[in-house]
DNA sequence: AATGATTTGTCGGCTATGTTACAGTTCTAG
DNA sequence: CTAGAACTGTAACATAGCCGACAAATCATT
């Protein structure tokens, strides 16, 4: 039964689709299922074997530091996606962790090595992981050169049209978002201060543009973002 | 005789390296081997069928143009680097083409398709590979997050120290580096303007930090960038 | 050797954005 | 219900680095 549970909690995931039950098996080793609530911090570079996580629910942010201390969000991760050492090589320099945003969630992980066995077993299921993290680099490049290249407003603006599309609610001809960050998460994700950010979420409530909460985001017309 | 030679050309390359001869001839389409010269445009994302391909000998920069016709350099290829659809996933809507920098180059090439054919039949081949595209991953999100949070010194210092422990040669307690960039390049893989790399270039050959020529850049002590 | 093209050098004004600073607001935990 | 913490709002000021403009130097081609 508990077998099971490991079970479908993997195979939910696009990537593993394609495995039978018995090549999960293989992959045996969900050794970590567990819970986390808000605010809680999750450690994973650092952890005594590397691992691959896989978020079954809620949204968490990848935080990294630097050798000064600040803090820079690296990636804000939902349900269904995979986290923790993708590209199949320890790092123990990286100094990054986990910190669950929404009220709470649940993570399941196994061994990288357990996955790398896996893969040599299953070329189909390398090539399509091959291609996972390729389409992985593709989107941080998009968005790093979008850091680059456009002016704050820009970046806000494309983050909520990426937000929208990922996660809004399409109502009427409105998309709702359900707001788990902070202002200054929205302005560490798109690397400016804080009080640009909030200055710039002020200027597109009056325009109109949204309307910003700290539970939800309604945009008006998605279309003029 | 010929196959001899396309063979050697891959062999050549770490990634193939456990490969035998005869998987390699799976691999037999080195369809493409070309040589071009300084300032040669080469197009391949959009070429007919989408390949992946190998600089035997010269640099190029690979250069992508955005809606507005800016052009901005996206990653500099060296001899031995594997460049195009690494992702393995065709890309349309990049429109990015490689320009050669050195007096000429050597290029081979293979179809993606015959790639994955052998991945397919190589599963420790598709993992190095996929290990390989990691570290490619994360080698872009580093530089990327210099670009980012570091002023245009420091991103010049660090791009500086980067080439020069690629290609720079030790010459006593100097390091020098063939210098196949203009300062435009340079300008444009650090993310700055054209003036400004001028302006802190000749900053530090005042300081004596470095001697700037067209032909070849002298970094005086290596541990001070 | 000459001419045009490319690359480099330099300057001053301008703008977006970071910084510092503080006040008001909302949430949270006891 | 209340105090403290965490967020949000606003403003003045400083500045890195972009941009336009143009001159000087170097390279490439005939």
């Amino acid at each position: 039964m508990y077998e099971d549970l490991k079970y479908w909690y993997l195979r939910d995931h696009k990537l593993f689709r394609t495995l039978s039950f018995g090549q999960i098996r293989q992959l045996c080793i969900i050794t970590g299922f567990k819970k986390a609530k808000k605010g809680e911090i999750i450690y994973f570079s650092s952890s005594d074997l590397p691992r691959i996580f896989l978020l079954k629910k809620g949204n968490i942010k990848i935080v990294a530091v630097d050798e000064d201390g600040n803090e820079t969000i690296k990636d804000i991760i939902q349900k269904g996606d995979l986290f923790g050492e993708l590209t199949l090589e320890a790092d123990s320099q990286s100094n990054e962790y986990a910190k669950v945003l929404s009220n709470d969630v649940a993570i399941c992980s196994f061994l990288m090595s357990d996955f790398e066995d896996l893969l040599l077993r299953n070329p189909s299921l390398a090539l399509s992981y091959t291609k996972f993290v390729g389409l992985k680099m593709k989107r941080i490049k998009n968005s790093y050169s979008n850091l680059i290249s456009k002016d704050a407003k820009t970046r806000l603006f494309q983050f909520l049209k990426d937000w929208a599309e990922k996660e809004g609610k399409k109502i009427e001809d409105k998309v709702v978002i359900e707001n788990y960050l902070t202002q200054n998460d929205i302005a560490q994700i798109i690397c400016t201060s804080r009080q640009t950010a909030t200055q710039l979420l002020n200027e597109m409530e009056t325009n109109g543009t949204i309307i910003y909460s700290r539970k939800e985001i309604i945009i008006r017309d998605i279309s003029k973002l």
